[in-house]
DNA sequence: ATGAAAATGATAGACGTCTATCAAAAAATG
DNA sequence: CATTTTTTGATAGACGTCTATCATTTTCAT
């Protein structure tokens, strides 16, 4: 009923404790008829190292740094919300974090504070990075600091960091396509794709993804030309009253990009029987609520929780030295309609020590 | 940059480590200003308790009991993998598991094997319950004998049980049912609904939200009775034959419950642009290909690795001791389309142990 | 066989917490 | 004030592992 130790490795290997521990921590210079049998008494009590008690005499400590565009957007909030989430209830052990947050899209910012993690006190970073040059050429600094780089929600390429966590956004793409796509059955339509900016490129990927699943699946489905929001709410919001008007027979309508508020704030004036699909990405308070008032149809998201909880996992493997699977983990975008709306996660007041009365 | 540990509260408070120690752990007998001093040194240092540490001393040990039923239907089989998914993969320290699997829907076994769970080897079980009488009164029995007890994927009446794991049929048939109608935007239509018995009180529930869903937001589509299939392969492919015959106009199909190997196998020869939406439940293998294929169009999934993580979290907490916030962890139904189904879980052959070479 | 090198054993102190015990001090009681 | 009671302090041994040191034994080359 108990578990085996290392000194019950020890006695039925026939060998000293000394020898199990040079045997398991690779530390050399033992036989190698020692370290068979160390292996075979290790496979026949089925002994496991009991990680925690390993970590507390290794003193190890994970040293993290999560580099966060600040809460500028819904978005953006969503992901520290993530974060500070993670922070105060998982358990996360023995890790010391340090946040720094900078104003989102701020190339200069991100390099600053890239530049300014010291790897002394740092082991591993978490940055929501852009691909640009000048951002990619700091990664590499740090890289080359020994620190080890996590890229969240967007990606650079492969060399510079050493794991990445978010969705395909090409995938995004296709499944919002693919909602869009069943939401025209068996009859035509037209659709207006909305884009951020050209230059976002996570918003071409998504919107290849969409345009290639209608036009190879849905070919009855007529795709207008995407035009630009720049994620501004106003600028969509007239954009769509232009649209609604040169295109009487609009029937759906993908925001791929930010500032779905001018989105919403466009179908609440038009009546609900002839407005076109809503498909948009992001879980948030304000498309939450768009969703479960029947003004929009489909949310693709990108699991902002999940993406945090990959990433702390990633990052403790990477500290550990352990070989991490894959470069990448991918996170599946989740397809939220009115119905299958995940619990609002419950602001906790626990504090982590309970104190008895 | 050291963690702050009890020695460190004893000394910022002025006292000994024995009255931190019976402070924290409520011992009592402790002076209320003494506990007031050592209540601000812990917030002044913010101090943590090392759970492993604490776990270590305290020499904890977990010890749960899996009662599932066996690998007899694909479903289940996800189950069971999902649970050795866990078990192998993540960090479940000084856990014990021992696991049942009993015939699947037998009363009989389900109940002689919670009868046998001793309570002094034992302290949490986790059980796929079904609601008859029987059973309840034997998780009842297992209860008074001390055992926690989870229910999982299928649950019973609130007060025999501490905790249920899973989803919510009701929302589940009404996202199935919001699916559907998407695939019915601006269109009339005619949907099958396919139900395994009527004795199976989750599959009357998802036909309650799938019905409900449709009549209040899609009246343009006609429901057709619902047909009985006892999840038997054979018997969907002969009811969608029957139905295909009599109503040749028949654009939708719904199967709440398993067999959906032969609704698959109808479906494949049926042309594919005529052939009516598919709505089934459960990723597994066949469907997963399916959709693929382009055979189905939505797969509604309970997660079933997502519920057993939450399982064990609960049943963790259960055992420590902890307030357990709610009394059911509802898993939210995921939506799967062909284009955002999740990566295909590796088979991992790694040791817990790693020895270097 | 001799000395050097390689392999092994024995052991002790840490890591942060729990549990238990005993003695000492402080407070409350009459 | 003496006596009980309550509250504190000091400390030691565990939990399973890591790390380090030093002494001993075995093996190997010469």
């Amino acid at each position: 009923m108990k578990f085996a130790t290392l000194h019950d490795v020890a006695e039925t290997a026939g060998v000293s404790y000394a020898t199990v521990d040079r045997v398991v921590n690779g530390r050399g210079g033992v036989a190698h008829k020692s370290v068979v049998r160390v292996q075979d008494a290790i496979e026949k009590l089925g002994y496991e190292r009991d990680e925690t008690a390993a970590n507390l005499a290794r003193k190890r400590v994970y040293r993290f740094y999560f580099l966060l565009p600040d809460d500028s957007n819904d978005f953006f909030h969503a992901l520290n919300a993530a974060l500070e989430s993670h922070q105060t209830h998982s358990n996360l052990l023995r890790t010391r974090f340090q946040t720094t947050r900078v104003p989102a899209f701020s190339e200069a910012g991100l390099v600053d504070a890239l530049d300014g993690i010291d790897p002394a006190r740092t082991d591993c970073v978490c940055v929501v990075a852009f691909d640009t040059p000048v951002v990619i050429a700091a990664v590499r600094r740090a890289k080359a600091r020994g620190l080890k780089i996590v890229t969240l929600v967007s990606d650079i390429p492969t060399t510079e960091r050493n794991h990445y966590v978010g969705i395909d956004n090409l995938v995004a793409g296709k499944t919002a396509g693919r909602v869009m796509g069943l939401a025209h059955t068996r009859r035509a339509g037209c659709v207006l794709p909305i884009i951020g900016a050209n230059r976002a490129y996570d918003h071409t990927q998504r919107l290849h993804g969409f345009r290639d699943l209608l036009q190879t699946h849905f070919p009855a489905v007529r795709l207008l030309d995407p035009v630009k929001s720049h994620d501004e709410p106003a600028t969509i919001h007239s954009v769509l009253s232009d649209a609604w008007a040169t295109h009487p027979d609009l029937t759906g309508v993908y925001n791929i990009g930010a500032g779905n508020d001018g989105l919403i704030d466009w179908v609440s004036g038009i009546a609900p029987a002839s407005r076109p699909v809503m498909v948009i990405h992001e879980l948030l308070p304000s498309s939450r609520a768009a969703l479960a008032d029947g003004l929009i149809d489909a949310v693709i998201d990108q699991k902002p929780h999940e993406a945090i909880g990959q990433a702390l996992r990633i990052m403790r493997q990477l500290v550990d030295a352990l070989m991490v699977s894959q470069e990448t983990s991918l996170i599946t975008p989740a397809i939220y309609l009115c119905e299958n709306l995940p619990p609002i996660p419950a602001i906790p007041s626990t504090p982590s020590h309970r104190i008895p009365s």
